[in-house]
DNA sequence: ACTTTAGTATGAATCTAATTCATAATTTAC
DNA sequence: GTAAATTATGAATTAGATTCATACTAAAGT
């Protein structure tokens, strides 16, 4: 026996509109058409849906169970088509995000508290822990979208340029180092370094400068809070790179030198990386012009 | 955008058995149409169901509200496919019965009775009120078998016989028709005659015998329950004709004479009509089988 | 890293099922 | 009873699904 949702629609609309011909209308064949199905369903179901040599067309006693099933079913069926429609277009669906950048979470905060309110059918959260190696999950949709410093040429995966920032030193005014107009690789030899208890190849200062001179410094101490690394580079426990939209948005700078690394400045960019069947989705969207706007008003000096 | 049920169980084939190539088996198709069918559903619906490129299969965001709703709907209809198995068969169904014959209901209730124990899925009721066509009722699905003694040979009906019966005159035993060996119709011209409460027309007495030979009886009184009826001809307030075998299963008759109608006594036959497509749903032959066994034992004198 | 193996995708040909057209048969309305 | 409307049906056509052959891709083994 083969029933498809094809037939119910046939089904539905000859009961409802009283009569073959009628249907023929609201389901775009032609009456001859809609009787060779018609003939077809009640071949497959083995009873007659409607009493033979009637007319206006009466439902049999099993004809009615069938259009019972029918507005069980087909309503069901379009509530997932309209389901696909807006997951496709971006009217709800899933965001979930994975950051390699650790200062990131302080404008990924308030930009996905801005987005759950455009976008409250969308299910956003941030995935911490596979940060390794998140273009993978991207690929695999564990997650939908990757806040990376480091864009790469793939075919399903598209880096969307966020902003500009550039990872600076900071030191307490009484430090040393903060005597110079720009510190270089070779000034961390003999220095404490504060940092965000990440693997050292994902912090800047690392992978731009000390890894590739290799240059190791002194000691490493690992942070989890922001502030508490100013607190304790201003006390003199050691030095620290962050970018500098985190310093101008931070309070308590006040104890701080910030100097530029390298004579020319180190300069990086942060993409949002997405699958490129996602690109056009809404909420990716407005994702990306939220994270500019919190950005620019983060990044302006207070 | 175009769903059937043949995609949601492509899909839920696919993904339940973890490949392509697995979900062929149950399916009977062959890799490369399951393939192509993949890919159209993904067309239709505009997202990719599986994560490209990933073996084993993994499902995407969008294919998991997929499946979830295949899991829904799929049951359903297979819910509604076995419902038309047990329809066709006969293990369930409807059965409103119209009855022609008023006394009758004697033997009908103790059969329905019977036919719920053995079919607790059919849905058995007696319709009354429309006794006058129930032929045309039975037609147009309003009720599914008819009692009748007036059998007619009609392409889309088929007649049951139940069983033959014979239409006695009754009266007290110091009436003066008593004597007799018989009764004939013009010996009703200066009796009373108690009926059950419906048009003369259906009554043996008046089709068989009065009607036909232009008699009417000096009075009709109508009365509901049969024992009152017999208790009435008992005292002598008129006469009345029954068929036979509710003298024999009736107590209390002992006060009256019984006498055929005509020399030769007139018979009849009850038949169960039925829809021809009915006639070999289960709870149908159930009910004609029941019916003789009942009968027989109801006609058996006490 | 290369080779093998298993699984998946795809184009063209084939086959199946659905639809149309033309027309017959029914039913209803007047 | 006749006309009008509706439904049914056979044959031809069309659209859609499936197969075959083969290319492609990813995972496993060497």
């Amino acid at each position: 026996m083969n029933i498809e949702l094809k037939h119910l629609r046939i089904i539905l609309a000859i009961h409802e509109s009283g009569s073959v011909q009628k249907a023929t209308e609201q389901l775009n064949m032609t009456q001859s058409a809609v009787s060779h199905q018609l003939r077809y369903i009640k071949d497959q179901l083995g009873v007659d849906i409607f009493i033979p040599e009637t007319r206006p067309l009466k439902l049999s006693a099993e004809g009615l169970e069938l259009i019972n099933a029918a507005r069980r079913i087909l309503p069901e069926v379009e509530k997932l088509k309209s389901r696909f429609i807006d997951l496709k277009s971006g009217q709800t669906g899933r965001l979930f995000i994975a950051i390699e950048c650790h200062a990131c979470f302080e404008w990924l905060f308030p930009v996905l508290n801005l987005l759950r309110e455009h976008h409250s059918n969308v299910d956003i959260d941030i995935k911490p822990g596979l940060a390794f190696n998140a273009i993978e999950a991207l690929k695999n949709e564990e997650v939908d979208l990757v806040i990376s410093a480091d864009p790469e040429k793939l075919p399903d995966v598209r880096f969307h340029e966020l902003f500009t920032y550039a990872p600076t030193f900071i030191s307490a005014k009484d430090h040393p180092l903060a005597e110079r107009s720009y510190i270089n690789a070779s000034d961390f030899t003999d220095q404490t370094v504060i940092t965000y208890p990440v693997p050292v190849e994902r912090l800047d200062l690392f992978n731009q400068l000390l890894i590739p001179q290799g240059i190791e410094p002194k000691a490493i101490r690992q942070i989890e809070l922001t502030s508490v690394i100013l607190l304790l580079v201003g006390a003199n426990k050691g030095v620290s790179v962050l970018p500098d939209w985190v310093l101008q948005s931070a309070r308590d700078t006040e104890l701080l030198a910030q100097k530029k690394l390298t004579k020319s400045g180190i300069t990086r960019k942060l993409y949002a990386a997405v699958r490129t069947r996602d690109s056009e989705k809404l909420y990716i969207e407005t994702f990306l012009s939220l994270s500019k706007d919190v950005f620019s008003r983060l990044a302006r000096p207070r």
